[in-house]
DNA sequence: GCAAAAGTGTTGAACGTACACCCATGT
DNA sequence: ACATGGGTGTACGTTCAACACTTTTGC
């Protein structure tokens, strides 16, 4: 099969990572540049593609090289081309951004050469390349997404409490804390949680603990996809 | 500057046009193929990236290139690099969607070799390449787009009535017809509309025209990112 | 006068918001 | 007993959704 005649750009896969530990902070994935360029500083995990995968496969062969991590809901971002990104020549990025509870993946093994660590959202080192723009776009996506898509749930352990969920959403969103009451009747009405037990050997009340249903979930977002619309706009505001 | 050793896949833009000329369907901006692969067949505007551009910039110059249009609201949309999905070999493409309004830009001026048209959306013909994909994944990414972000402003003339914007959100939404009288208030409480005159010459009561605010808009915006929030979170079921 | 589309008043149901209160458990 | 977080009752205002109606233009 011949290949016709053109400049090539280099093609890499970058994953933000976002960790939660029940919290009150975010937390980031990031690896200390072992190379040049940027060598030393902190970095998004991430490298060049391979010609025979995919680019999320990339990404997550990418992270799991790099920093241990794996079995984890990953997402593509937005590609960032602008030329002058990298030192190097023209390097066009595939940002990904990932979700996942850091209580099921530990502390991120090291790997060889370079150091991996997780950094609080809000206190950040310096970055490499346009890393701190990705991180940002990254950001506000997941705060955006997490407000009509139930992706929250992969921050979370498989079974939780809605006191647990409430404090996720106020972590993510950045608000103080929003009214018990109307989260609860809100997040129960839609039918996509699940009662798995209650807790125990907890010094209070011990709560429900509640299991996300995405067989309910899926069947509500067809019903939305193909029938009566309940609110036809919106503008968000 | 070295460059290291690694495959080089290429790197197209593509763009998916949305047209709007005020009927009962959206159309889509094609053309046809001049040289191999799937020489002959319909395909979106779009070519290899240049190494001194960016993506969006790129897009928007092989647009112009093959089509002739140009000015007009372009945004990135997805990046699609499965192996396989181009028969020369590794290409990744960076797909954007754009929209436009019909009377303000004409016909599409055919080019040298290939020929450009306008097809209704839910008429298209036979697509080069995974091109099908893309137009679907820009199709659904435009409707959940116009319900919370005045993008279907970009599809109306400068000027338009409450009836004109109206039929445009049945038709990007496909919705047999909501109703005119919580339209109205909907959209006029956002404060996002100006008023700038009224219908000349119409064998009916003349509309009030208005024009789309977009320093109002950007105000609202700011507001709700920085401040309380209205609704915490809603899963829009 | 009539057709056609613009534009308004109003009402019952559903939802958002806020506040006050009770409940079950470990120490 | 009390600290702690879980969980509930309820009331008021706002928004949603639906329907019927009036207004202004050209022919």
């Amino acid at each position: 099969m011949p290949t016709y005649e053109h400049p090539r750009p280099s093609v890499t896969v970058d994953v933000v990572v976002f960790g939660y530990d029940g919290g009150s902070h975010l937390k980031l994935l990031l690896i200390q540049r072992g190379s040049e360029p940027f060598q030393g500083q902190w970095a998004l995990p991430g490298g060049f593609v391979e010609m025979d995968e995919d680019l999320e496969e990339g990404a997550l062969r990418e992270l799991e090289e790099e920093t241990g991590v794996k079995d984890l809901f990953v997402e593509q971002l937005y590609t960032f081309g602008k030329p002058g990104r990298d030192p190097r020549g023209r390097v066009i990025s595939v940002a990904h951004y990932a979700l996942v509870n850091l209580s099921n993946h530990p502390a991120a093994a090291s790997s060889d050469a370079s150091r991996v660590e997780w950094f609080s959202l809000d206190d950040l080192p310096e970055l490499a390349f346009d890393h701190d723009q990705i991180i940002e776009l990254a950001t506000s996506r997941l705060r955006a997404k997490v407000r009509y898509q139930p992706i929250g749930f992969e921050l979370l352990p498989e079974e939780f409490t809605l006191g647990e969920l409430q404090a996720l959403y106020e972590t993510v969103l950045g608000v103080p804390e929003f009214n018990k009451r109307n989260f609860r009747t809100r997040i129960l009405r839609t039918g996509i949680l699940e009662e798995v037990g209650r807790q125990k050997n907890v010094a209070h009340r011990p709560a429900t603990l509640y299991r996300f249903n995405e067989v309910t979930y899926r069947r509500l977002v067809e019903q939305r996809d193909s029938g009566v619309l309940r609110r036809a706009l919106d503008f968000e505001i």
